[in-house]
DNA sequence: CGTTTTTGACCCGCGC
DNA sequence: GCGCGGGTCAAAAACG
C-alpha cells in the first residue's frame, strides 16, 4: 500500500473520518489526502472520496488534480490561502459555472453555518440545512465535481457507465453528456462537459453514491474485506 | 442478438 | 401564466 488509493486513506489523521448517515445529504469538497489541514469542514468522509474520486486521479502521480478539486470547492479567500500555502502559481481556479451552482451553494451554506455556530456542532447544523434543502427542492444526492486536463472526456474511474443523454448547454460550444451507472440498484450519475473557457479541461460531476465496488474489483468477487470500507 | 449510443421529444423547476 | 433551459426518456440506430 505504498502509493495508489490505499495510501489515500492514510492521510496522517489530518481529517477526522466521519460516517455519513443515510439521512444526511452531503457534498464532499475536500480530498482527504492533501498534506495540510482542511480549511472548511463540511461533511468530510474518507470513504466518500475513495468512492467518488476515480482511482486514476487518486493515484500519487496526479496530485494537481486533487489540488484543483480543492480549489474548485473553496471560496476565493480560501483559494488564495491554498495557493500561497502550496506556492503553486500553476493552480487554477474554477469558475462558478452552472454545472457547479448547487455544489457552490452547499459549500457556502456550510461555510456560513460553521462561522455562525463555530466549532463542534457545525456538522449537525450543516446536516439540518441539507435536510431543509432536500425538503425544499427535489432529491438532492451528494455531489462532487472536479476538473482535469484530459484529451478524453470520460475518465476511467473503475465503474461502468451508460450514456443516457447529451445536451448542448447555453453559451457553450461543447455538449454535456449524462451517464448512469450500469449496476442494478445503483443510481449514481455523472455529467461530463468541457470547460467553455478552456476546452482542454474536462469537468466531471458525480451525483449519488455507489452501492457496490468498482467493476474492476468485482471480477473475482472475493475482494479483501477491508476494501468494503472504501465504498459506501 | 444483446448492449450501448444517439437524438428529438418531453418534463419540470425557476425566473420574470 | 409563460417561456426558457437543464435533465431525462425512449425509440431507433450503431456497435461488437
Amino acid at each position: 500500500m505504498s502509493s495508489t488509493s490505499q495510501a489515500v486513506v492514510n492521510h496522517g489523521g489530518l481529517f477526522e473520518e466521519q460516517e455519513m448517515s443515510t439521512t444526511q445529504m452531503g457534498f464532499y469538497p475536500f480530498p482527504p489526502n492533501l498534506s495540510f489541514p482542511p480549511l472548511i469542514g463540511c461533511h468530510q468522509s474518507v470513504k466518500a472520496f475513495n468512492n467518488i474520486i476515480p482511482p486514476s486521479l487518486a493515484a500519487s502521480d496526479a496530485p494537481s488534480h486533487l489540488t484543483e478539486t480543492l480549489l474548485a470547492s473553496s471560496t476565493l479567500k480560501q483559494r488564495e490561502d491554498i495557493s500561497s500555502h502550496l506556492g503553486g502559481p500553476q493552480l487554477l481556479s474554477l469558475q462558478r459555472s452552472t454545472a457547479n451552482l448547487w455544489a457552490w451553494g452547499e459549500v457556502n451554506e456550510c461555510l456560513s453555518s460553521r462561522r455562525n455556530s463555530g466549532g463542534d456542532d457545525h456538522l449537525g447544523v450543516c446536516a439540518m440545512k441539507m435536510k431543509k434543502m432536500k425538503a425544499r427542492r427535489k432529491v438532492r444526492e451528494p455531489r462532487f465535481c472536479f476538473k482535469t486536463m484530459s484529451d478524453v472526456d470520460v475518465l476511467d474511474d473503475g465503474y461502468k457507465w451508460r450514456k443516457y443523454g447529451q445536451k448542448v448547454v447555453k453559451n457553450t460550444q461543447h455538449p454535456r453528456s449524462y451517464y448512469r451507472c450500469t449496476q442494478d440498484n445503483c443510481r449514481v450519475k455523472k455529467r461530463v462537459e468541457r470547460l467553455a473557457e478552456d476546452p482542454r479541461m474536462v469537468i466531471t460531476t458525480y451525483e449519488g453514491r455507489h452501492v457496490h465496488s468498482p467493476s474492476h474489483d468485482l471480477d473475482d468477487s472475493q475482494a479483501p474485506s477491508h476494501l468494503n470500507n472504501f465504498f459506501w
